[in-house]
Formats: C-alpha cells, sequence, structure tokens
DNA sequence: CCACTAAATCGTATATTTACGATTAACGAT
DNA sequence: ATCGTTAATCGTAAATATACGATTTAGTGG
C-alpha cells in the first residue's frame, strides 16, 4: 500500500464532520474565551452574587483603569454572558443565568465524555 | 484641570483581596482560557472520550497543520487538561480527570455564587 | 445654557495568540 | 550509520487581546 503520505499541506479525509468545528464546541470555547481573564471571572461573579450593579461599582472593585473595565463588560456582554441597561445617568449591569446555565451544560457534556462505557 | 491624582471619583478601599484577583478566579480564568479555542475544546473531547490518543491521531482530526495542533496541545498540557507520556516513537496524550472536576467545580461555584461574596 | 458625572469609544502601545512551513530531535527498523 | 516516522520546536507573519489616557456621548441638575 502506497503511503499517500500527507503532503506537506496535503490532509488527510478529515474524519467526519470536524471540519468546521462541532458547533458545540465552537459554542463551548466560546464562553469560556470570553471568561479567559481573571477580571471577567471577577465581575460575572460579582454580578451573579449582586444580582445586578452599576458599572461604577464594578470599576471601584477591580484594579483597572474604567476604559479598561468597560472593554471587558463589551466582551462579556458581546458573549451572552452579562446584559446591561440603562438606568439614568448610569448603566446597571446584570448577569445571564440561561448563559451560566449552558455554560455548566456544555462543561458537563464534555466531561460526561470521561464516564463513557465506564459507570452507568 | 483636575490636580488631584485621584481617579476620577476617587477609588474606594478596593473591599477584599480584589487587588491581585481572588485566587479562584485566576484558576478558573486559566482553565477556561486554555479551553477557549474550538480546537482545544475538540481535543479535550477526543482525550475525554477515547482515554488515550496518539498525536497523530488528533492532528488527524482536526483541519490544523501539525505544528499547530502541537502548539494547542501545549496549551492545554501547560494548563493541566491534559498529559503526554513518550511511547516510543509517538507520544500518548490523555486527558487529567482531575482538572475537569475542578474546572466543574469552579464553574458552579461561579453559578451557585447567588448570595455571599467570598470564601477563600 | 453650563457644569458635573457616568460610561462608552478612540487612539495607541505592547503583548499574546494563532497559524504555518521548515527544522530538529528521538525513536524503531534496516 | 542511515532511513523513515513522529512530534516538538524554531522563526515568522498576521490577527487579537490587554491596558491606558484622552475624548466623546448621554443624562442630571443648577
Amino acid at each position: 500500500m502506497k503511503s499517500i503520505t500527507l503532503t506537506p499541506a496535503g490532509r488527510r479525509p478529515l474524519p467526519r464532520s470536524r471540519r468546521t468545528g462541532a458547533p458545540l464546541d465552537v459554542e463551548l470555547a466560546r464562553l469560556a474565551k470570553a471568561l479567559g481573564h481573571p477580571a471577567r471571572v471577577a465581575i460575572v461573579r460579582l454580578l451573579l452574587g449582586k444580582k445586578e450593579c452599576v458599572c461604577g461599582d464594578i470599576v471601584d472593585r477591580l484594579p483597572l483603569a474604567q476604559a479598561t473595565v468597560s472593554q471587558h463588560l463589551k466582551v462579556l456582554k458581546d458573549a451572552g454572558w452579562i446584559q446591561g441597561s440603562i438606568d439614568g445617568p448610569r448603566v446597571c449591569y446584570c448577569a445571564r443565568p440561561e448563559t451560566g446555565r449552558k455554560f455548566l451544560e456544555l462543561a458537563q457534556a464534555l466531561a460526561a465524555r470521561e464516564e463513557e462505557g465506564e459507570t452507568s
């Protein structure tokens, strides 16, 4: 049997549909990436614990400049971790529980592979 | 212009130890960041489902060059998600279940923090 | 109107990530 | 020792991420 031996750039068939990346992998990666910074974890935790929080209070609790915190808030908002609503001159942020739930779901589904064929 | 060096409204004491970042936040962020790429999620899932896997098989299943996959494997290894052992001319990778467990723990602790400020 | 505050955005500098081809190192077999 | 295979590493280019000061936008109150 000849070794087609993958030419430098030539790949093999590529089994199933890992070609585009499984949607669930992409989704979990997206949420994980957004959470992948200590400041953002702190923000999410803060919001989950308080139900709501004015932006300024978040800034006060982080050792970061206002612009930087705002940037982190944007990342979390874009990923669906939090949402903000205008409240007079301020912005009131709160966590989106369904995102936390989905994140946990996906993470558990990932870890559940570990049990495959071992315990029922 | 303002001459006082205090930040706009004058920072408050900075609550507990958000100064350096709570250790658990840093840990969760570290694990999440390492998982924050679809290819790496795919790798972890693959390994959790197979118990072990030769590096080449992983490369074959991803639409990425060998060097790139190797880089992703390094990220996961450095973060403790996986480990590799030399097996002749190949390297056999497997997932570290305790890391998956810790990740879930931290994520659940985050989501469950409906009350209270902090533990540690 | 003007001043003040709150938060987003701009501009920018630096650092990290991601991807790849090329090379190297390590191993088994010839 | 040489060959072929496997996987890490090197070197590099492009894209993102991180952080900050400065500015802009928006709302409140005088």
